[in-house]
DNA sequence: CGTGCGATGTATCGGTCCGATACATCGCGG
DNA sequence: CCGCGATGTATCGGACCGATACATCGCACG
């Protein structure tokens, strides 16, 4: 999950460690919280070790006589690499089971710009079904086992059950938008117009255009 | 965390690792899937060596004189020692940063009915301090870098804040419940697949005794 | 009657990721 | 000039997972 995310970010600009896990932060903070150092760093060297990454350079010209005395501050930037793109490519396709627990789809999710139409489709109907299971579940808890169970677990069954409810739905609308060739579009919170493209390259700021 | 869930189910009654699993999943179903037993051997061991639990005999009576040729299946009950209460106790009270992450909160809320009320109130709030962050996080984002996130990540923050804002309404209803010394009883909001019962099982002063 | 198969049951191994910790540099305000 | 918070890289032990192996039980189906 963690190498599918750094190649991901990756490919949309050059990073070093920190700059990386700040982003991750941000991208991925709805579903889990800032990733460790302890992950991080041996995940970007094992990259690295596979191809998939390498260091660039930090020092921004005009800085060839002067490198020692007081050595250049110790940054080490990424990029990625055309076989890195490929592992993306590879491992943003590959669906296993565990591109549908919460981590895993938040993060193919979060990519969802850089994946073709029928894999999106493929990964949010799979959500789908776990989170029905899920639900399935908890309903037969509250039905079956009711008694056997406190008031204060029966309330997280509860709570639990609703947020199954509330995600199936969602996921529903997000499915119903993609058959219909839509972006997905948020009524309130003018946050996204409707696109058609599949994919966007790194420039940010997608402009805005209404399609109806 | 699966210490304190352990230690917590044996509480109810004596158990072998499978029962241990099909209930740790029954009761926490909600907040995580069923825990791997890859985790949960080791553990029980740990907790063995560390005298809060022994293995309770199997055998039913009446089967001295013919344990071998075919060796009794092999099942393995545990019940707790009073050690093991005593770092029930502890553990469930001691709360730290982890208390309040997901399946920490979980954990701990499953356990509620063995919990004394101030300790309640302190972790719903910790909880809800948490939730209020995440939420001002994802609002941040939303509001600040829009326009550098694609749609499909901008949907995902969406959902993720809306979660956030349930869950803290959820986590005031259950403060304002506790505060008011009524054991956990939601209204209505009718969705759920079963019924519930309009009751307040757990007397509102203290944590329920031994196994009735 | 047997036989195969799904549920029950215990156990280990490698791998991913986390949390704590250490350490060094930078910029800024007091 | 000094301290302190942000930036930045790095490691270590431990928690937990997923795959796998293996053995027994009960029962449905031929």
């Amino acid at each position: 999950m963690l190498e599918l995310a750094i190649l991901g970010l990756l490919q949309e600009s050059p990073m070093h460690g920190y700059e990386l896990r700040k982003e991750l932060a941000a991208k991925l903070g709805a579903i889990r919280a800032a990733i460790s150092y302890g992950s991080l760093y041996p995940t970007l060297r094992r990259l690295q070790a596979a191809g998939w990454i390498t260091e660039a350079a930090e020092t921004p010209a005009t800085a060839e006589e002067v490198p020692a005395l007081t050595s250049r501050r110790g940054r080490v930037v990424y990029k990625i690499t055309a076989e890195g793109k490929e592992r993306f490519a590879q491992l943003i396709a590959q669906t296993g089971p565990e591109t549908y627990d919460d981590t895993g789809f938040g993060v193919h999710f979060a990519f969802f710009a850089r994946t073709d139409q029928a894999t999106r489709l493929r990964i949010l109907e799979g959500r789908r079904r776990k989170i029905e299971e899920r639900r399935e579940g908890l309903r037969d808890v509250l039905a079956r086992a009711a008694e056997r169970l406190d008031a204060y677990t029966l309330e997280l069954q509860r709570h639990g059950l609703e947020a199954c409810e509330r995600e199936v739905r969602w996921l529903e609308e997000l499915i119903a938008n993609e058959r219909s060739g839509r972006a997905p579009t948020v009524p309130q919170l003018g946050t996204a117009g409707g696109r058609r493209e599949e994919f966007s390259p790194p420039p940010p700021g997608e402009s805005r255009k209404e399609r109806p």
